[in-house]
DNA sequence: GACTGCAATATTATATGATATTTTCGCTTT
DNA sequence: AAAGCGAAAATATCATATAATATTGCAGTC
């Protein structure tokens, strides 16, 4: 039951697309179709299929008759999707706030315990756990914002938030106990109902995020 | 010279794409692979890659091993996609009149000339341009936004610009003067670098827009 | 002797038709 | 009616053929 097995396609866009958020495919280099046919165990029409999704969300650059790349990487295009992360994010969380019923809510409250507890291990030094950390904080940040009653918006800001993640990986650097209060303020504000507020606090959140990884750079 | 000969894909693209917006291909409708082979002249491999792009994008529907439809309408989506636009068109409008060196005015300009001939047409009654005013709306409202200085926005608001167009497209009936008013203040407010004024503007005029259609719906 | 332009060759991307899976749908049986 | 069983249809995948791009090697020139 539940394990309905996918099809050669859709895991190969997953492992390609989380080889490129996670760093395996490094910026820039070139996707050839032979090589990374025996790579990922799929024939080239498969693979062409994965990379022209992945070239539509912008994770690949696709050339005319030259073939593909994984997309490069600059701190302009970090600066640009983090905005648009403040931009799309905040104004979900605001609606999201105003409408979300008791299922929201407990929904809410579930992913921030999940994602604090993830987090004090982090901050205790245990960092073996790095994607399962991703997860926690991409479950949390969704909460907030799902009852924002607007399928089109999710969407897209979900494609940001992998964008966004990928740069976070590429310079991986845990902003630890400060990220950890962040998240619990915007917690309190948005259950609260204070939608200002949180929304006040998610943007300090993802500059403060922005600037960490642009350090790093 | 310009002319660079297309690829079977990349032209089956086009066409898809635009029997979808133009409203050819029917909301809902399945797109049988071996049935729109014949009609697209294009292998299934190519169709498959064409379809699994547009519905990156949005515009069809991919159900795993169930096959491609076009991508359902209903009052509800339009109405998020309408707001999202105003959403990022008017945050990009803001930072491209703020930012816009001589060569955006020119092109403004230019793009906003052009469109105003042929909503004087329109207005005479001659509606057998219909796509060719559709490209210089789109190109007006491009020209607005398009020192915004940021690849992704644009990309962003590109695609919902037709997503928004299909819907117009789907109960086609011209606003006419109206519109042309709207465009036309929105010029003046963004030439004055008026960005606030603007903005309200092309909310105004987007959600106008949206009223009409839903009304027609 | 290094540099440019051109042609032959190798590599790579694109496109196709054939094959293997999976789903759908009508028919039978309970 | 509901469940079970095929045949038919549709999708997913693959291996291969075709077309385009990159590379190499060789002449001719400065």
């Amino acid at each position: 039951m539940g394990k309905h097995q996918n099809t050669v396609g859709s895991s190969t866009y997953e492992k390609i697309k989380h080889d490129i958020i996670f760093g395996q495919l490094v910026p820039g280099s070139k996707l050839k179709l032979e090589l990374i046919k025996s790579q990922y165990e799929a024939s080239v029409s498969t693979l062409r299929e994965t990379l022209n999704r992945l070239a539509s969300e912008g994770f690949v650059l696709a050339e005319e008759q030259r073939g593909f790349y994984v997309t490069e990487v600059s701190q302009k295009d970090l600066i640009e999707i983090a905005k648009l992360r403040v931009l799309l994010e905040c104004h979900a969380l605001k609606a999201s706030v105003e409408s979300g019923d008791d299922d929201w809510e407990g929904n809410l409250v579930a992913a921030h315990h999940k994602l604090q507890l993830m987090e004090k291990k982090m901050i205790a030094g245990d960092v073996s756990e790095k994607e399962t950390w991703k997860r926690y904080d991409w479950e949390f940040h969704l909460a907030v914002i799902e009852a924002c009653n607007s399928k089109n918006l999710l969407d897209l800001h979900s494609i940001l938030y992998d964008k966004y993640l990928r740069y976070q990986m590429l310079v991986f650097t845990f902003r630890g106990d400060e990220a950890a209060q962040e998240h619990h303020k915007i917690f309190e504000a948005a259950l609260s109902r204070n939608g200002k507020e949180a929304s006040r606090l998610l943007e300090a959140h993802i500059i403060n995020g922005l600037e960490h990884t642009l350090a790093a750079m």
